[in-house]
DNA sequence: GAATATATGAAATTTTTATAACATAAACGG
DNA sequence: CCGTTTATGTTATAAAAATTTCATATATTC
């Protein structure tokens, strides 16, 4: 009957929109400290996700447990079994009618991470590392999101890293300057942009190394660029999908990470750092009465 | 300080040796279904090591700690840290890990599309639709882009549709502007950001419909939200992916795109003949010599 | 092999925890 | 707005768990 080993937070994720107020706080207490917090005591439990303890325990009475020993007990049952097959659980989804699209857009991931060149990333990654380098990355009209998420991941990782301006007039001011040691990032996919394209042949004349993220079919950007990225777009509605570029950038800033991570963590810290300094001079920042 | 996080099972098995009979039985089976035994009671763990109740708390005594609650207490914070702690994530560093992390983003959307609740998509899209509303999107520091991208679409296809600025000072300017009419959309994964569940608060006490977007764990906005979207965000890396998230938009835009699809047709047309408007207005504006 | 020290367990006690019963508040449908 | 249903919290009670006490067993030393 039961032989689908459904954890027991993927039940309460799977229902948690059905639920009321105070369900849906100690939903979201024990999903943010699973498992721990359903080992505690009800009461303890109760307090963390500040509703009364009967509460907590109608909720999981609602989850079918005869009470709650009896749901600390499958706790421990599940910390047992993960201890034998860490995370290698296998996900048996749910596949809902109005999924269709859904599985669209998995095989737009899918494909797009099958067909990527790791060799590729791998020499990407080796280019992105040299700090003596500038980054300078643009993305088109759609692509404009997915070249941000690149900036972020990068701007976190190291210096120079810029995003070239999206109108005609800034950008032709940035790239006036821009030279043999730099790295130019664009992104263009269908309805490919005339900008993009021409900015591509402009960075590779004054020998600058170009990466291209771009469809399966192609950006004439391609034809000047070093290093080219291909996803998969396509769909059956009229809009394009980004996840699978979105699916290589993630995967490039996580390449980089892991070979800067000495490097990185460090920045991290001290980015942190400033960051709860500027927080704090916002407060203090109100002069005394 | 406390620098080497011990491992409560690694301290007990530098003393196994000098152990009595009872207390390496008691030890041996802690270790064998670690931590598990330890969270169920003193008597269970007893009887499972066939040993006496006190003798179990002689020995956690000597372990040093004040009693079976502190020691329970202590295997819980062990669990916390062992899942939550990005910084203790374990890092794969193989070679072969591309496609390893493929196979986990892959992951990502998959149990995202799969948790997605297609009835509530319908009724944010019934909610999009309504074309007097206006719609305000704020994302945080890594969802901005995620948030660009409902914009993008959102803007490709009705009106009032605006983004909320990052800034606190300007944001503050806006909201006061917002009732019960209108629509705030919040993006919010974990680092969760005050600023944005304030936010959040603020538009729901004056009466707004606000949409969430979040992870599985929730945002606390997700307390006065009235539609929550939870996307799957977590990876073995220590930067959380994206892709869960944009597939939900994605799957969101193309529902409305559906429902609202014989104004966006005329719409996207008109929008295509003033944007060649503007382009040839930009060449011809040099003058004649 | 006693004398002593140490380890262990059974039973009693104290404390905590889980739950039931009731009361109040919030949400809902007309 | 009303009455009704549903959700939540408060208080009281039962159950259980943890701990102490003390008796007994086992090992250790001379």
């Amino acid at each position: 009957m039961d032989a689908a080993p459904t954890v027991i937070a993927d039940r309460i994720s799977a229902i948690v929109n059905s639920m009321t107020r105070s369900e849906k706080r100690i939903a979201r207490v024990l999903l943010a400290r699973y498992p721990a917090v359903g080992l505690e005591s009800v009461t303890e439990f109760a307090k963390q996700a500040e509703v009364s303890a009967p509460t907590v325990l109608r909720f999981i009475a609602k989850l079918g447990f005869g009470g709650y020993p009896d749901f600390r007990r499958a706790l421990r049952e599940e910390i047992d079994e993960s201890q034998l097959n860490p995370l290698t659980k296998p996900r048996i989804e749910n596949i809902d009618a109005g999924t269709e699209y859904g599985n669209e857009l998995l095989g737009v991931v899918r494909s797009t991470l099958a067909e990527l060149d790791m060799g590729l990333v791998e020499k990407v990654t080796e280019l992105f590392s040299d700090e003596r380098r500038s980054i300078n990355i643009l993305g088109g009209d759609l692509t404009t999101t997915v070249a941000s998420h690149l900036f972020f991941h990068l701007r976190k990782m190291r210096r120079l890293v810029f995003s070239l301006p999206a109108t005609i007039q800034e950008r032709a001011d940035r790239i006036v300057d821009l030279g043999k040691r730099d790295i130019v990032v664009l992104f263009d996919i269908r309805r490919y942009q005339a900008d993009i394209i021409k900015t591509a042949r402009i960075a590779s004349q004054k020998g600058c190394t170009v990466v291209l993220f771009t469809d399966q079919w192609m950006s004439e950007a391609s034809e000047v660029a070093t290093h080219v990225f291909r996803a998969r777009v396509g769909t059956s509605s009229p809009w394009d999908s980004l996840l699978g570029l979105n699916a290589i950038v993630e995967t490039v800033a996580l390449s980089l990470d892991r070979r800067l991570w000495s490097m990185v963590r460090p920045r991290l810290e001290v980015m942190e750092r400033y960051k709860v300094d500027l927080l704090d001079q916002e407060t203090t920042s109100t002069p005394p009465e």
